[in-house]
RNA sequence: UGGGCUGUAGCCAAGCGGUAAGGCACCAGACUUUGACUCUGGCAUGCGCUAGUUCGAAUCUAGCCAGCCCAG
């Protein structure tokens, strides 16, 4: 008897790719579609994602997720801003959504595999003796940062029908081989319930965060530079936007929530050798209990550094053997291995 | 009114006789399943105005105009 498996489709050329590629694999493929949001595009993706199913002659369903969604990811987003911390919502969509309740409705549906059309690859490791998400060998594409708070104890259960088709090419030659109209569909990008790519006016609006003016200090000299609308405006590393005239670029390096101040300087004092993380999760051993060395990076096309992780009670301090620009709080901090496996990772403090 | 200083793009700003740096902002792309960063291209036939010196002036000279500061 074939093995079921639930795929999550976005209507995108990845998971419907991956459609294909798991029905020649052998099994049992049940397509499905979370809604996340109410808006014309979720309804246009749902759209897709069900004609290709038909296309590929396999059942599709529909499950809504708008709470969960809006309470663990766009909740959290917000409160994070208002933190003047700077939140990553994709990595809570795959840890709550995508490998959360999406793998329990799995579970519930009798199927041992949940798919997604990722680019990371997912084997047995001897090392660990589980299974591990390792990265993607093109890491151009590798999203194996956004995986890391996945449950341990879901890695059993997963699938990653791209992993060995790890250019992007190929695969929209497959969709296009099988004539698949989202063969030519633009890769997705910027954050889905964000409309415009304005998290701004988003954060104006529909979160309805109030914003005071408050001034922008050199962080040398503690000058005042000029006047910001809201620290929520900004970001660490930011240098556009920021207004001021200045005989060299200036970067955003640091916010004072209580002072309401944006702190800016020269690209240099962006760069910094240590941090702490907390909100971890381990995917190959239950807790830190010894220092490691590891790989570390702090944003998703960052290279990775060498770097030694340090556990306390509940976070971590990671010393870097290289600086790193713009160290971001509320951004993630993920950790490979000397093989690319993926070990875990947390939340920038 | 006298003395001093300053006028370079929307904004800061370098240049100080050899044919307009740089940054901010803005525009168009690239990159990107977060926010940022980054990259490519565009953005002053003209340097307050008018004369003059010079082969050549944003740069020197004179006058004028405007602003700032100090005196009164």
């Amino acid at each position: 008897m074939k093995e079921k498996v639930l795929l999550g489709m976005s209507g995108g050329v990845d998971s419907s790719v991956s459609a294909i590629l798991l029905k020649q694999m052998g099994y049992e493929v049940i397509g499905c579609t979370m809604v996340l949001l109410e808006n014309e595009n979720t309804y246009k993706q749902l759209k897709d994602a069900k004609s290709i199913c038909e296309k590929l002659n396999i059942p599709h369903y529909t499950f809504q997720y708008k709470e969960i969604f809006n309470c663990k990811v766009i909740n959290n987003f917000i409160s994070q801003y208002k933190e003047a911390k700077t939140p990553n919502p994709c990595v809570e969509c795959n840890k709550y959504l995508k490998f959360g309740v999406f793998f329990d409705k799995a579970q519930e549906l009798g199927c041992k595999y949940i798919a997604t059309g990722h680019y990371a690859r997912i084997e047995e490791s001897s090392k660990y003796n589980q299974k591990v998400i390792k990265k993607s060998k093109e890491e151009k594409k590798d999203q194996t940062y956004f995986l890391y708070g996945i449950k341990r104890e879901v890695l059993n259960h997963i699938i990653f029908p791209l992993q060995d088709y790890e250019s992007k090419d190929l695969v929209r030659k497959i969709a296009s081989k099988y004539n698949l109209e989202v063969a030519t569909k633009k890769d997705s990008q910027e954050i889905c319930f964000i409309e415009n790519n304005d998290y701004k006016t988003f954060l104006k609006k529909e979160a309805n965060i109030k914003q005071k003016k408050g001034n922008i200090i050199l962080a040398k000299t503690r000058e005042i530079l000029g006047t910001h609308d809201g620290f929520i405006n900004y970001t660490i590393g930011q240098r556009k936007g920021l207004g001021i005239a200045y005989k060299n670029p200036l970067y955003v390096i640091g916010l004072n929530k209580e002072k309401n101040e944006v702190i800016v300087g020269k690209e240099e004092e962006l760069y910094s050798k240590t941090l702490t993380a907390n909100m971890l999760n381990w995917l190959v051993f239950e807790g830190l209990k010894e220092p490691i060395k590891c790989y570390a990076k702090i944003r998703n096309r960052a290279i990775e550094a060498k770097a030694i992780v340090y556990p306390y009670e509940d976070y971590v301090k990671v010393e870097f053997s290289e600086p790193q620009r713009a160290i971001t709080k509320g951004q993630s901090v993920v950790f490979y291995d000397e093989d690319k496996i993926l070990l875990g990772g947390g939340i920038i403090m």
